[in-house]
DNA sequence: CGCTTATATACGCTCTAAGTTATAAAACTG
DNA sequence: CAGTTTTATAACTTAGAGCGTATATAAGCG
């Protein structure tokens, strides 16, 4: 698994989302996703950490889950050259609301 | 399926890559993926398609396939308010680097 | 027209992701 | 310590992605 599959799961991104907020213990993100039982979310928050998107560490009983700065930063490299694609769009859109 | 699954696939990934360069036919992407038949490319290309993220157009007997500016975006969009993490990340690399 | 080329679809197979229930492990609490 | 809380893992099931082979469809060509 790697970080493009990781993040194409929505509740993976759901976690991502209030991991960006601020961190949060497990069972906070548990309740975040009442859809889902305790085992799945944690499930999930295994892959995030295997593919290096979170961080974890110990708080006594519970475990405090952090997002990484530079996980996400991977797909937007990838992403980064193909930026001239919607930009170049938007210009040429631009330009032919102005010339009207 | 939507966006994020169309992307996390690495052959699909590879097809993108392509049709950044300029538009090409079908035979043209299935060639360049020797590790797989022509259907399963074909396959590939209808999953692009229905994402969005790719456009065909008939010339005759070929189909020529090109790039859809808009449809990465959307990626680029969910992944645009996180950016800060990285870059705050640099930025308070630089700083350590700068000061010592 | 038949024949070939180009592309898409149908079908069946395999593998894995994602979910559940049940249980383990580890730390707190009276 | 016994019981509870918090989180992770195990075992199992199910749904769907991705692949190959075979076939359909449609356009070009002699």
């Amino acid at each position: 698994m790697d970080v493009f599959e990781a993040v194409a799961e929505p509740n993976r991104r759901h976690l991502i989302g209030l991991l960006a907020e601020r961190d949060r213990t497990a069972g906070e993100l548990v309740d975040s996703l009442p859809a889902l039982t305790q085992p799945a979310v944690s499930r999930h928050l295994r892959v995030l950490r295997e593919v290096g998107l979170v961080d974890v560490r110990p708080d006594g009983q519970r475990r405090i889950y952090a997002l990484k700065p530079d996980g996400l930063q991977r797909i937007d490299t990838w992403i980064a050259p193909y930026r001239r694609f919607w930009r170049d769009h938007l210009d040429a859109l631009q330009q032919h609301l102005e010339n009207r």
